[in-house]
Formats: C-alpha cells, sequence, structure tokens
DNA sequence: AACGAGTTCAACCGCAGTAAC
DNA sequence: GGTTACTGCGGTTGAACTCGT
C-alpha cells in the first residue's frame, strides 16, 4: 500500500486504533499556534548566540507569516504539518487542521481531534523520579525513574502549558515544575524538535534540498548551522533527511557525501589489491563490488588520483611539484586540464585547512569536481588503453549498471575526439587516447544537470508534494540529477 | 495473510562548550 | 582559576512502518 494511502488509512482510523503511526501525533502537536513565552529572567541562562535565537523565536512570534504561512501548508497539504499525509487532498485531516490550524488563540491540545498513541511505557520507568540536584556533572536524565520513549499528547500538553505560562529555558527544574516525569534533556528536545510552534513540518521541497547540499558542502555536519538557515526545519530533522534520503542519493550517483567529489573510497582497496588492480579482471571484480558507481567513474582519472594521492601521503609537496613539472613539460597537458594542474591554487588547497569541508584531499574535490566550463570542455579527451570499458559491458557491466546510470541521457564516458595526448605522468607507462564507442563528458552531464535544476519540471511524475504552497511534482531521479548539478556549486 | 528485509524518524546518549558562582 | 550547572550538538538507536515475496 502507498505509504500516503496508508497514513490517509490511519487519518481515518485516529480514533479508532490501539495504535497509530507516531507521525499522527506530528499533527497535532505541530498545530499548535503557541506564542513564544521566554521571559527575560530564564534568558539569563543562555549565551549571547541563544539569547539571540530566543529573541529572535519572539519575534517570529510576532511575526504572523511565519505561523500563518505554516497554517497555509497545513490546510492545503491536509497533513497538518505531518510527514506524510501532505498529498492526501480531501482526508479527513484536512478539515480537523483547517479547523484547529487556524486557531492561534486556541493552542490547547483540547482543540486538537483526539487520538490515541500507542504508548511505549518504559517498564524501568517507576515514575517516582524528580530531578534532584547533584554535585558535579551528572548525566542529565539519571536512572532513577525518569520516563523514557515517546511522548504521550498529555506530556506534550503539560509541557505547551508550562512553556506557554514560564517561557522555556532551565530545563534542569522545568520537568520538576511543570509535572512531568521527564528529564530536562528530553524535554528541551521534545519542544526544539517536535512542539516548537515555527516548525515547518512535511517534505523538504526542491528550494530546501538545494540549500541543504549547499550548506552541507560549505560546513559539512554542522547541522545546527544548516537548520539555522533553513526557517521551521530542525537540525534533527535536517539530519534525518540527510542520512535518509541525500547521502543515499549521492551515493548512489557515486558521489561521496562527505566530500561531495566522486568516490575515492576504493582508491584504498586498489592499494590493498596492488599493482592487478587495474588490470581487467580485478577491475571487473571491484565494480561489481561497487555496483553502479564505478562506472560513472573514469578510471584513468581514478589512477591519477590513486597516484596523486599516495604521492600526497609520501610527500605533500610531490603533488605540486608534478603538477608544475608536468605543466613544463607537457604543456598540451595545460592546456587540457587547466582546472587540474593550477599549482596556485593547488598549493592554496593543499596548504589551507578548509575547516568546514570535510575533504580529506583538498585537491581530490578539485581533481575529480570539474569546472563545467573549462574542465567539460577539455578533459573529455582523456582516455585510457588500461581501461576496459568495452570488457565492462561485454562482461555486462552495462546491464549492472542500474537505473540510476542509465537514466541519465547522454551520459558519455569518453570524449569523442580522436586526439591523444600523453600521459602527464611519465613515469606511468600508458596513454591517453579516445575512445569513440565508450564516451563520457561531464559537460552533457552537468549541463543536463543543470538545465533540469533550472526548471524541475518532471519527467516521470510518480510522486507529488507541496512545495510553499504550490503542488510541484518530481521524481527520485530528478532529485538525483538536481543533486548531480550541484556539483557544479 | 504472513514473513522478513529495508526504511524512516523521534528520541536518546554522551561529549563539548559556555556561563555563573 | 576551578567547579558546577546547563545547553547545544552530532552520532546512534530502535520502534513503527513500508514493501516485496
Amino acid at each position: 500500500m502507498p505509504r500516503d494511502k496508508h497514513l490517509y488509512k490511519c487519518a481515518h482510523a485516529l480514533n479508532s486504533v490501539a495504535a497509530i503511526p507516531r507521525r499522527a501525533t506530528v499533527v497535532n502537536c505541530c498545530s499548535q499556534n503557541l506564542e513564544y513565552g521566554c521571559n527575560r529572567a530564564s534568558m539569563r541562562n543562555f549565551g549571547p548566540v541563544n539569547r539571540a535565537r530566543i529573541l529572535a523565536g519572539n519575534e517570529n512570534s510576532s511575526v504572523k507569516g511565519v505561523r500563518s504561512s505554516s497554517n497555509n501548508n497545513i490546510n492545503k497539504q491536509g497533513g497538518g504539518g505531518g510527514q506524510d499525509v501532505h498529498s492526501v487532498p480531501d482526508s479527513p485531516m484536512l478539515e480537523m487542521n483547517s479547523s484547529f490550524g487556524s486557531a492561534s488563540s486556541s493552542p490547547s491540545l483540547a482543540n486538537l481531534p483526539p487520538i490515541r498513541v500507542h504508548v511505549v511505557e518504559d517498564p524501568k520507568a517507576a515514575m517516582d523520579g524528580g530531578i534532584e540536584d547533584h554535585m558535579g556533572r551528572t548525566p542529565c536524565c539519571e536512572k532513577n525513574g525518569l520516563k523514557k520513549g515517546p511522548w504521550t499528547p498529555e506530556e506534550d500538553q503539560k509541557l505547551i502549558d508550562y512553556i506557554q505560562k514560564n517561557g522555556y529555558g532551565n530545563w534542569r527544574t522545568l520537568p520538576k515544575n511543570a509535572g512531568l516525569q521527564r528529564c530536562g534533556k528530553s524535554c528541551r528536545l521534545r519542544w526544539t524538535n517536535y512542539l516548537r510552534p515555527d516548525i515547518k513540518r512535511g517534505r523538504f521541497s526542491f528550494e530546501e534540498e538545494e540549500t541543504i547540499i549547499q550548506l552541507h558542502i560549505i560546513l559539512g555536519n554542522k547541522w545546527s548551522a544548516i537548520a539555522a538557515r533553513l526557517p521551521g526545519r530542525t537540525d534533527n530533522e535536517i539530519k534525518n533527511y540527510w542520512n535518509t534520503h541525500i547521502r543515499k542519493r549521492l551515493l548512489r550517483m557515486g558521489i561521496d557525501p562527505v566530500t561531495h567529489s566522486p568516490r575515492l573510497d576504493f582508491l584504498d582497496i586498489s592499494s590493498i589489491l596492488g599493482s592487478s588492480f587495474y588490470n581487467n579482471s580485478s577491475q571487473m571484480n571491484l565494480s561489481r563490488f561497487l555496483g553502479v558507481q564505478t562506472p560513472l567513474l573514469n578510471p584513468e582519472l581514478l589512477r591519477i588520483a590513486t597516484s596523486l594521492l599516495t604521492s600526497h601521503r609520501e610527500n605533500p609537496n610531490l603533488i605540486l611539484q608534478n603538477v608544475q613539472e608536468n605543466q613544463l613539460c607537457y604543456p598540451q597537458v595545460q592546456n587540457q586540464m587547466p582546472q587540474l594542474v593550477q599549482p596556485n591554487q593547488l598549493q592554496t588547497l593543499i596548504d589551507q585547512e578548509i575547516p568546514t569541508c570535510n575533504i580529506p584531499f583538498p585537491n581530490e574535490a578539485q581533481l575529480m569536481e570539474p569546472n563545467v566550463d573549462q574542465f567539460s570542455s577539455n578533459f573529455t579527451n582523456f582516455s585510457s588503453q588500461n581501461c576496459q570499458l568495452n570488457d565492462w559491458q561485454s562482461n555486462g557491466m552495462a546491464s549492472n549498471l542500474g537505473e540510476d546510470y542509465m537514466s541519465l541521457p547522454n551520459y558519455e564516458y569518453y570524449g569523442s575526439d580522436q586526439s591523444i595526448i600523453e600521459n602527464p605522468n611519465p613515469s606511468e607507462n600508458s596513454k591517453f587516447q579516445s575512445n569513440n564507442s565508450n564516451n563520457f563528458s561531464f559537460a552533457s552531464v552537468l549541463s543536463t544537470m543543470s538545465t533540469r535544476s533550472s526548471s524541475p519540471a518532471p519527467l516521470n511524475s510518480n510522486s507529488t508534494y507541496i512545495n510553499s504552497g504550490s503542488t510541484t511534482t518530481t521524481t527520485e531521479d530528478e532529485r538525483e540529477s538536481y543533486c548531480s548539478g550541484m556539483l557544479k556549486f
């Protein structure tokens, strides 16, 4: 059963089943229209950054646009911000949330439709807890009977009521004051990730996904920093979305989700396999081992990268030296690879620690992430006589490529140019040559991606979701294409 | 209908950072 | 400057759920 239909079914059955999806509680909790109630006194507990955040939150509470837009989404999505009931246009959830979604003066859970929640009681929770003060550093959630696990609507209501009256902050004493058998940390997490009124639920839009990918390139796994630039999204939500959607998509595309460069992680495997790695059989085995990803990478490029990486480990300056020497000795290579072998850039990247970008080997990214304009028109000429792409295909790799690869139009592996250029690394006994039958062009790929990304018209619409109040259709392939286009960033 | 593998995501854990005393 | 209290953050977990057979 499609997920949406299932949740639609769940929406119908909210009052009749003992257990409902946890996400059904999202519909209720996040449809609240609370005012931030953080008072100045409690703000003393926060540092300047957090105070600023709180003030921003208070500003948001007065800026109704945030909330009203959320309500609009609720109404249009019919899911009340719920994760997966958004595409059920006329479900009962629509009416339910429409009715209370606009009731900004009634933040009580009593206004919400009654639901039953499958409460997973922690057998260890004696419910006799209270938070005692301890000297020294103690774990936030002591194992003294405080409840753990999913929150019940009653608990949510208590927390909401308390925060409405007293504001949040001083999470350690909040649960006791609010009558909750939870640790302060749990309360804070519940509030910040779930109950906060300005949280935007629902599927991530193209724009949001684009922002996440861009910011991840710059910031890495700084989810809170990324979340700070995505209004209404929590770091936890972004983190989950990254791990469950974007990361997998990038991996399928052969892109390292950490470095955002084409994956080179198996280069270490190559060293394990030894020099025979690049013979045909080993390559085939590795290709099979890596599934669809290997064919997306130019083996010669990988070989060069391996050499560079190995050299870099042995002598960080060697790469620069080689580059400079190669540029002197092989001007045609210099012309062919302007983006690859800019010594000043390379040295800068080698010298620089880019703290926010988790690229273990900076020029690895430089090597593999082509500048579209320059790289695409020049690098397509590379190929290798060591590369046995014909063998890949003849051995069935083409059929193993998977739809991710096969769905990419104009995805060529080698340039059509018949020119032969010498290997920039003379120590390697190989030449670059072209292969007409197997063409690869980053330009074609990226231009295709770019075109798609700039106008995300659906190719095969198999899903529908709401994007900023407007209905947008997309497919996973489209998003993958879009992500690939992000390489240009 | 039943089962198992895979997926999703709310919640937890533990550490780091920071402010107050 | 040391200690304590507290919050923030990123990684991880596991229950609920989906999907294919």
